[in-house]
RNA sequence: UCCUCCUUAGCUCAGUUGGUUAGAGCAUCUGACUGUUAAUCAGAGGGUCCAAGGUUCGAGUCCUUGAGGAGGAGCCA
């Protein structure tokens, strides 16, 4: 008696072996069929259960959701749906699931009742396979990294330093929230605090992988952020997981190329590794879009979308070029764009971006050199004294998925940008240290994991592709 | 935070210019059938029409306020 699970009962051939199973009900049809998944694959195994010498009370508990374990042997199918089926010898309800409360029926749930359910939502088709894609999407990051001589390194979740300028932040403290202690001035007095000073949750681990990248070379990070921002969309978290790899010696075209050589290797590793639940999801998305109106499908089934990006260079577009390409554009002489392009120096609008990637050039983009005001401090100022060496890549549907910039590498520069953006000298004193001490070019970038995750399962909104979302006024499980 | 839209059965939705007893599919229950593929067929039960207030002879439908949700914008990954 072999203990499989169903991917490996599928895959390898045990015609006529006696086989145990366990899993839970999907569809119960004729009092005869069961439809088992344990999630091991989107696929399910059809178990054939004898119903006339199966006692009344077992039958009754065969519900969608009950947990079963199902003795028998594997044959070939009568029917015509698979292949394989169990011919049940033995059946023992491990778990039974009344109908009448249970909320995950055999049929179209909205994602918004989902939502409501995350803690059952993994149990339909499309979040296992969603959440099986994200579990090899970041397997496949970490085989990237490792193989290419990078080292992993944990940046920390609770940071002292507040001059990230990434956004708001989450504070953490265990002062007595009702009755703080204060300081002469009446502000609280945070030396009293559990770490003796202001603490908060990351909003990036960049500035300390820039510390490990000064000394292993080649360094990434890849975990929980978080941004008190209260951004209502479908492409923001407050509590989201992003990938940072930092590299010495890499300028912003290294850098670059790092990142489009990055994406397309995770994205073949799952087209690769997840064929199955891939498949599910493009057809789940081709019936999604047959109610949409036809200027909004998508011209692309999902896997061929993922194989276009694999297989077409990137664009790679300056600021200033950017510019120039928007100006003279249809949408922006018509007057259809919300914020219409007249010079030189605005920061692009989502729109803007959207027109590049969708309209101008189909294809993603990596756009470099942006005006140095409206990027932040610690990127390396070009010799024309106005824009620094940023890049951001962008994607269809998704906009903006990765950030980065070569870092300011000269002391003196770094101090400059520092003063005049007001932002204490002291707190960042380990960080002028790497300058200080061995300075050198170097690179790097974030990218958004539950973005990457949303392009290559095509869900529509960033809640959907991590287990247990966290956004304004929403915190359950 | 701003703009737009939505909220009707457990779920997904329909409900006409305000009019009598608010409908359908799925799910549930009862029965039939038994090689089905989100099985099928017959029947039954199931409603504070998001909440409060207002207009009206009469409100699911119109108005005001509030709550929750979605899409878009901003912030960004």
């Amino acid at each position: 008696m072999q203990n499989l699970s169903i991917a490996e009962l599928l895959e390898a051939k045990h015609i006529l072996q006696e086989i145990q199973i366990k899993g839970w009900v999907k569809t119960f049809r004729s009092n005869r069929f069961i439809a088992l998944n344990d999630g091991s694959t989107i696929k399910n195994i059809q178990c054939v259960i004898d119903f006339e010498n199966t006692p009344e009370e077992v039958l009754k508990q065969i519900n969608t959701g009950a947990a079963l374990d199902i003795k028998g042997v594997l044959v070939e199918s009568q029917g015509k749906g698979q292949s394989v089926e169990i011919q049940v010898s033995e059946i023992i309800i491990l778990g039974a699931s009344n109908p009448d409360e249970y909320p995950i029926q055999p049929k179209k749930h909205s994602m918004e009742f989902l939502r409501e359910n995350a803690h059952l939502r993994i149990r339909t088709n499309t979040f296992s396979a969603v959440m099986r894609i994200r579990s090899i999407l970041s397997f496949a990051i970490h085989q990237y990294f490792i193989t290419n001589g990078f080292h992993n390194f944990h940046a920390p979740i609770i940071t002292g330093s507040d001059a990230e300028g990434a956004g708001e932040m989450f504070s953490v403290s265990t002062l007595d929230k009702k009755n703080p202690p204060l300081t002469e001035d009446g502000k609280i007095d945070f030396k009293e605090d559990f770490f003796g000073k202001e603490t908060n949750l990351t909003v990036s681990g960049q500035l300390e992988a820039e510390t490990y990248a000064m000394a292993l070379g080649k360094v990434y990070t890849f975990g929980p952020t978080f941004r008190a921002e209260n951004s209502n969309t479908s492409r923001h978290l407050a509590e989201f997981w992003m990938v940072e790899p930092e590299v010495a010696f890499n300028d912003l075209d290294a850098n670059m190329d790092l990142s489009e050589d990055f994406i397309k290797y995770i994205l073949g590793y799952i087209l690769e590794h997840c064929k199955d639940d891939l498949e599910f999801l493009e057809k789940r998305l081709i019936d999604e879009e047959k109610s949409k109106p036809a200027i909004e499908r998508s011209d692309m089934p999902l896997r061929e979308k993922l194989k276009f990006v694999i297989d077409n260079n990137f664009k790679r577009v300056s600021y200033t070029e950017a510019i120039d390409i928007l100006k003279n554009s249809k949408p922006n002489k018509k007057k259809k764009f919300k914020f219409p392009i007249n010079e030189w120096g605005a920061d692009l609008q989502s729109e803007h971006e959207r027109f590049l990637v969708e309209k101008h050039f189909k294809s993603p983009v990596i756009l470099f050199d942006y005006p140095a005001n409206i990027k932040a401090f610690y990127m390396r100022l070009n010799d024309d004294g106005k824009t620094v060496r940023a890049m951001d890549v962008l994607f269809p549907g998704i906009g903006e998925i990765v950030g980065g910039s070569q870092r300011e590498e000269r002391l003196d520069v770094l101090i400059e940008k520092i003063k005049a953006l007001g932002i204490d000298e002291k707190e960042l004193w380990w960080y002028l240290d790497l300058r200080k001490f061995g300075t050198a070019v170097h690179s790097g970038f974030g990218l958004g994991f539950e973005r990457m995750v949303q392009f290559a399962t095509g869900m529509g909104n960033i809640r959907d592709v991590i287990p247990f979302p966290r956004a304004p006024q929403s915190a359950e499980f």
